[in-house]
DNA sequence: ACAAAAGTGTTTAATTTACACCCATGT
DNA sequence: ACATGGGTGTAAATTAAACACTTTTGT
């Protein structure tokens, strides 16, 4: 259980963590945001949220916990979820990230040190919105879920934290299977491809993107299809990761 | 100039940068290590480094400096060079990086707060090996190339972060022309294949990279050659940096 | 003259791209 | 019956891979 504002102890005032929790609806990327209100977890959710009054969830790191265990705290503080994919991407540091004088303000109410420098650890996450129980967390009143299309106004330099985990996503997403981690167990290649499109923002070709993605022999076909929809039912695939882990080859090729 | 040891002001004990800085000798990549000594920059040279008394270079930031200041500056102590490609790849978090009883009694000696938990921001540099100048700087003498092939045993978790460095650059190296940046401003196609083949690991075909590469469109053919070389004088080019920004294209293919 | 690396082309196979129609399902 | 997305194949162009001999230079 989480102790909360200034009582809070072994925690180090001079780093944290920040994740970018990314779940895809079929339609669009989403980035899952907190509210923050004063004194944490209490206060009255049902205020409109001001301008910069939305964040990236995180927290400071405790004096005896790994970088990846304080991602992966946050994240099952907010989402109750285990096991999700997390990856850190990059470490932000401006001198005066936590310095403008609307979150300083806010920072005096929760924090020991609020005038500490806090160099921060960015993560992104990929959660299926099928996992994401928002009754599961305390947390969950203060949490919604924001297309990355239209981010509002966040906290510190939250925004620019944002940008830079798109940027890393993409970068993976060609690289590493990460696309599976975004959807449910069983789907079809549509909606594998339109999640493919929706990160990248980019069209691809149907058939293309079909030939490509089954010749990698990762994707197991299901007897199972779709079911309820007004049109031909797709069939439903399994991703195979031990398979993609074992055809795992290294691949050297210029793509500059 | 350096403040040392326990007299520096300004400083943030709890974060640190550290630099694996690449170099290339046509033969083999190294990097650049320093021999730790008592008092940080005086001390005696001559005596054998004892096992784990090198390491990468880093220092602790300093509170008004941004992340890749700090890089820089270490960088700029070290090596007396400006506009150095850098780049942060990864933060090293692990609370018993810097505990290990070798290291703590060093660090006691050295800094303000020996006990303190320190995250490390890395960054990974390139240098051209003839830009290098061991007379230049002050730290010169506590500093030598090692190849990657042949690190020996470092302090802290350097060994690792090393490790981290060379995934990080084999990553970028094919999708971004880094290795430019390892080569002197005319440099032949053997030069730069070979550095390709050091870098991954593997052999690359002659004609087939040639024929690749040049079709980058970024490479300039000068119209001078080789000069003592016992064996045809191989035409050496530039490369064009303008040229590969404007003809910059984003790209998508799977990789895995 | 010899050793050593430079430079050059072609053939074959694999991959990429572009493109259009019928099918199954729910309303 | 109609609207919606599912599912399929081919031809043409491009790219990748494999491969060997002649040239230039210093010793």
């Amino acid at each position: 259980m989480l102790e909360y504002g200034n009582l809070r102890k072994n925690l180090n005032p001079h780093v944290s963590v920040d994740c970018v929790i990314f779940g895809f609806d079929f339609q669009e990327l989403n980035v899952l945001l907190i509210e923050r209100e004063e004194g944490y977890i209490e206060g009255n959710s049902s205020s409109k949220p001001a301008r910069g009054a939305l964040a990236l969830p995180g927290d400071h790191i405790h004096e005896d916990e790994k970088l990846d265990q304080a991602g992966a705290r946050v994240l099952k503080e907010l989402t109750n979820l285990d096991n999700i994919f997390l990856e850190q991407f990059h470490a932000f540091g401006h001198p005066n990230r936590v310095k403008n004088e609307a979150d300083r303000k806010w920072m005096k109410t929760i924090r020991a040190e609020p005038n500490a420098r806090v160099i921060t650890v960015a993560y992104y996450s990929l959660v299926r919105l099928d996992r994401y129980n928002p009754q599961a967390s305390s947390f969950a009143k203060h949490a919604a879920w924001f297309p990355v299309s239209d981010i509002p106004e966040l906290a510190f330099d939250h925004n620019l934290i944002v940008m830079r985990a798109l940027e890393a996503i993409r970068r993976t997403l060609m690289n590493q299977p990460i696309g599976f981690e975004l959807l449910p167990p069983k789907f079809t290649l549509s909606q594998l491809r339109r999640l493919y499109e929706t990160i990248l923002g980019k069209e691809l070709e149907k058939r293309n993107f079909r030939r490509k993605i089954l010749k990698k022999d990762f994707l197991i076909p299901l007897e199972e299809k779709q079911t309820g929809v007004p049109h031909k039912a797709a069939r439903l695939f399994q991703f195979d990761k031990e398979k993609y882990e074992s055809h795992q080859t290294e691949k050297y090729d210029f793509t500059f």
